[in-house]
DNA sequence: TTTAACCGACCGTCTGGACGGTATCTTGGA
DNA sequence: TCCAAGATACCGTCCAGACGGTCGGTTAAA
């Protein structure tokens, strides 16, 4: 038969992935699942098929969220770069350039909205927060450095997602500013030589 | 005027407000005004006589919301500063001393999912994000130093939020962190001397 | 008596998901 | 190569329950 079959179940999966966030964006995160299935030119009980339930299909979309970033991590990181903090730039990099909220089909509250009120997708993206937590850890940066960083990055993201809007400026000058505090290793204030404090 | 009216519609619309928080983060996002209602001890006909709408009621809960936080942002700010940063300041220790989300009927992502499903709570939330940003732009600060402490604390709040536990050392250390970067009001990075870099 | 606070039964609507069916693909035996 | 038969993908109707909000009524305050 011929290259574009009729039927491809992983095609429409992914379809319905990303017809349920444009659905969202459209309808708010209450959608219906007729709605979504509507945007995916699929009928209701095809929906079903693939996504038993409606948690089912939005814990679909934090996975596909979650391995998108992740691969874009990994495309972001430099061969050629083995200092300290190599990781760290990568994730800025990626959050920055990949993740724009402008044009990226899922940046939109509503598909926050509609996928935080899902009690599996909590646990997936703790689960992912864990993750990023040791992985940077051990980045070779100050605690201060990092921990610094991760935090403005969530910061970031969620304010984007709050204004709804993006002023590139700003944008441009977090990334840059992000990117220097990952040049130096020391700690950012004088004073607090080394994060083991423990006097007892 | 009687010390303790059986009618106290104040009382009851704040009583409300509470038992909407703490219905949602028993029953989700999702809860219904029945749920709601009950919580309070009041009847749903009560309840929609002071909030006509679902949404209103939602609303309502923003508002009291940042009126809250305003309020401990100005109860913080120390009369005996009168150095750069000194909002900045007050906003920090607010955030962190005022917001925590352990005891907080507040801090759970499910009031945080109900309350981004409405429409008007996101303008609402756009606009008091906005108010900060002026005025901790005129904080005295550098830009710099003010951006990163803004967005570090709405990925704090944030990454608490979404952990759903808070590391009390880490967040004592993120707090002393961002107040130490108060305490001077130079670029963050060696090189970058202003933030006026257009060479158009 | 008027008005505001509060009650609770009631209704129209919506939606998740079950279900029974159809079309297409795959497999393996001859 | 062909056929049978099971498996997989997809369809579209149907229904029970839930929920938001209306409304006529009731009680306390002014």
């Amino acid at each position: 038969m011929g290259a574009v079959l009729q039927r491809d179940a992983d095609r429409t999966r992914r379809a319905l992935l990303d017809a349920a966030a444009a659905a969202i964006r459209a309808h708010g995160p209450g959608v219906s699942l007729d709605a979504v299935a509507r945007e995916a030119g699929v009928s209701k009980g095809g929906l079903l098929h693939h996504f038993r339930t409606k948690d089912t299909l939005l814990v679909g979309m934090v996975e596909e969220w979650t391995a998108r970033f992740d691969a874009a991590v990994q495309r972001h990181v430099d061969p050629d770069d083995d200092r300290p903090g190599r990781l760290c730039r990568a994730h800025i990099r990626a959050a920055f350039d990949d993740l724009g909220v402008d044009d990226q089909l899922w940046g939109h509250p509503s598909v926050l909205t509609a996928l935080l009120a899902v009690p599996e997708v909590l646990h997936r993206a703790r689960a992912s927060e864990d993750r990023w937590r040791s992985d940077l850890g051990a980045d070779g940066l100050h605690p201060q450095r990092s921990l610094l960083i991760a935090r403005t990055l969530d910061g970031v993201w969620m304010s984007e997602l709050l204004e709804g809007r993006v002023d590139h400026s700003e944008r441009q000058q977090t990334r840059d500013l992000l990117l220097g505090l990952t040049e130096q290793t020391g700690p950012l204030l004088p004073g607090t030589t080394d994060a083991r404090r423990d006097r007892s």
